[in-house]
DNA sequence: TGTACATCAGTGAACGCGCGTTCACTGATGTAC
DNA sequence: TGTACATCAGTGAACGCGCGTTCACTGATGTAC
């Protein structure tokens, strides 16, 4: 049943396709391997002619996962003018369509505390993925010194991470629209430059 | 070798205490029964004469971490001038000692994604443990109305908790500090009522 | 271009392992008289 | 208060189960002549 090397870089593709649903909306404990070769439309056994290791595929899965959140943002932000881009993006990340759709959504609300457990690899794979997406949301920042603009971004996207965990753990629905508004109406108001926060210690 | 009501009652504490610590550090899924009783100086067996499965002590060991975190805020509070409380409350809950100790901090930032995934009395445990914790942090805001003061809570927790959880995965030393001061930062700039976000469509 | 052979993608059974849970058992504690 | 018996906290072996991984096998694909 050997199949032709064009198929097979096709069923490694799905493999992953496969895993960056699956882990999103199972966790990574949570899907095994034959589940997940079963979503692929193969049996379990195949698995090792494509990847080393669960853990491979893990990063794997992440990597692609990250990088189409990362064009979701890219191609929203395009649509809008600079100075409503941030809200924008916030009220589409904190929308209740990705708050309930955890497999297509960010991989690092759906796997947080997972990923604080990933091995080394999985975790720099997430490291570089935000470094990505805190530039392009820095890049929304008008009038500002690049590290502000990167430390007010970091700062953004906590709000949106913490706030859609937490619209997802909570059983009331009331609650969980608030923290999603709440989260939306703080991201947005930190598109200004003029705020001046005193600074905390650390 | 039965046990007197004292001792037993003695032994289900102890088996609690370690269930929200090794639950904290290794995760629901990380870890075992086994392990768990161990931690608490039993064999394995005993378990069940305690609780009726894992998933019930999940759910009480939630309670006694986020429990114990709700203290350790209310105490931190209590030591600070109004204005000063919340700046304090963000230092402390982003310092690095948090970061780098799951198994004493916050049971909603080590158990995130898996939080997620647990069952309704599990996620109804810390819906209450959130709402208090909430409705603390919502004192400390000044001459507010009372939902407008709980949004801002609720805005600050989010922005907290996404920060430590991204400052734990992230490899990179410098950008995890990063992520830490630039959220402490935020959310002391928070403590002002006179900011005035525009409201973002949802 | 045709043929013989090596490769290897995919199958499905089997591996050892640790999991949550159950159970027969032990013996100190609690209770009834 | 003393005695006989029931209770039950804790032990450790055993249960079935699903996991990640390995392996012998199949047969179409790729390659060498």
């Amino acid at each position: 049943m050997r199949k032709s090397k064009q198929e097979a870089v096709r069923t490694r593709e799905r493999i992953l396709e496969a895993a960056a649903l699956e882990f999103r909306r199972n966790g990574l404990a949570g899907t095994g391997l034959s589940e997940l070769m079963a979503a692929a439309g193969l049996t379990h056994g195949g698995f090792y002619r494509h990847f080393a290791s669960k853990g491979q595929l893990v990063a794997e899965a992440c990597a692609a996962a990250l990088d189409s959140g990362f064009k979701i943002s890219a191609a929203l932000l395009s649509h809008h003018r600079k100075r409503k881009g941030l809200g924008a993006l916030a009220a589409d990340y904190l929308s209740k369509r990705h708050r309930d759709d955890r497999s297509a959504g960010c991989a690092v609300a759906a796997l947080a505390s997972e990923l604080v457990r990933a091995d080394e690899n999985t975790r720099a794979v997430v490291t570089q993925g935000l470094l990505r997406h805190a530039k392009l949301i820095a890049s929304q920042f008008e009038g500002m010194r690049p590290e502000v603009a990167q430390g007010r971004a970091l700062a953004a996207f906590s709000t949106m991470l913490g706030a859609l965990i937490l619209a997802r753990i909570v059983t009331d629905p009331k609650l969980s629209a608030l923290l999603l508004r709440e989260a939306t109406k703080q991201v947005a108001a930190a598109r200004s430059p003029k705020r001046r926060p005193h600074v905390a210690r650390q």
